[in-house]
DNA sequence: GCAAGAAATGAATGATGGTTCAATTCTTCT
DNA sequence: AGAAGAATTGAACCATCATTCATTTCTTGC
């Protein structure tokens, strides 16, 4: 035998292939799921089109693991920021100000892993996002009824609805280019509503 | 000139209109926008694939219409629903039970209406139908606030968020085939102290 | 340096499905 | 009945990309 793959090669797959992934990111923020031609992203990638197929067997895996890293990093984010607080109230203003904050800030990012058309094979991750989300707020809910601080419910749906809400309020904004003035301040005087923080 | 349409043709080029327009409800509620090329719904309608295209000038205008069909059929159902009762907590069930029953009798067209993902042309008629319900909902959020009933809030926002809570509550259930045991009322619940009203 | 094998290339392939259009059938009016 | 024109047909066309693969370029160990 004459070649065995070295260190030095293994890294630079490693690099291309997150170079891959980082690229796909890249057109779904600025062009969306559209503008993701297996082409394209080869050519923001720096590689042949067809070197994007020795690093994932169809494009639909591609776009599972680009969607799974995005919605991966919202998803820490919005934990990250409700980390900081103690009561379930602060904690849910801290996932809606951070959810919203973060959309408004990425529009088209934002709309690409939310609402996007794709097709059914990267649907699937969105669902996995938006549940991703869902779980962890349920996580904030169901911790908020254990101490008594918000009354018994079905945390499975109430923070599916909260995701709902929070989605389906960001994409008119997302679509019109502005929030109005106190989009974050509404949604979350609804949200602590909805869950039932006291007053 | 030695032909001009009359009555009759007229009346038949309607009706092939409106067999392709069912046709593609149809199929949308059987298996989903994936479902529909122009072939299937031509051939459902019983018309030859061309034909479609003396009625409308691109597939997009004709899903734009499907769309804008069965989604008015979905708002009105709720608008008749809501009509019946006097108090905004009332009014507020009603949509929920509504939206949702309707949602759990047809899953197949509620996701598609929904969420599945479509092209581009069409996911603006989505849109559509999303604020057709929400501009539904805010009528009686304000009409509750004007009467006290439910406290100060932007409307706008409120009744958006609720129509994402929904839609997103649905598709979880749409996927997996069943709803919990008590999912609308959980939901209604939800809405109820999302919204303000008073327990 | 060179042989063996891996990686990378990108033009060609192929599948899908919307759209077109020349040919055919049907309507109307004289 | 027959001419004029409209409606209908459906097979062919075409555009779009994802995917492949024969060829070329690069790496490694001797």
């Amino acid at each position: 035998m004459a070649y065995r793959s070295t260190e030095r090669v293994k890294a630079r797959l490693t690099a291309s292939r997150e170079r891959i992934v980082a690229a796909a990111v890249g057109i779904l923020a600025e062009h969306g799921y559209a503008g993701c031609s297996v082409a394209a992203v080869a050519e923001r990638a720096g590689v042949a089109t067809g070197s994007v197929y020795r690093h994932f067997p169809a494009k639909a895996d591609l776009f599972a693991e680009v969607f799974r890293t995005a919605s991966q990093r919202e998803v820490d984010a919005v934990s990250r920021a409700a980390a900081r607080e103690t009561t379930a109230a602060a904690k849910l203003r801290a996932v809606v100000e951070t959810f919203s904050g973060r959309a408004l800030q990425s529009p088209r990012l934002a709309y690409a892993l939310l609402a996007e058309p794709v097709d059914p094979a990267v649907e699937a991750q969105r669902l996995i996002f938006r549940r991703a989300h869902a779980t962890l707020i349920a996580g904030y809910v169901a911790a908020g009824v254990a101490s008594g601080e918000l009354p018994p419910q079905d945390t499975e749906l109430t923070s599916t609805a909260v995701v709902g809400a929070l989605a389906e309020a960001m994409v008119g904004p997302l679509a019109a280019g502005v929030a109005g003035p106190d989009t974050i301040g509404g949604l979350t005087t609804f949200i602590h509503r909805a869950l039932g923080v006291s007053p």
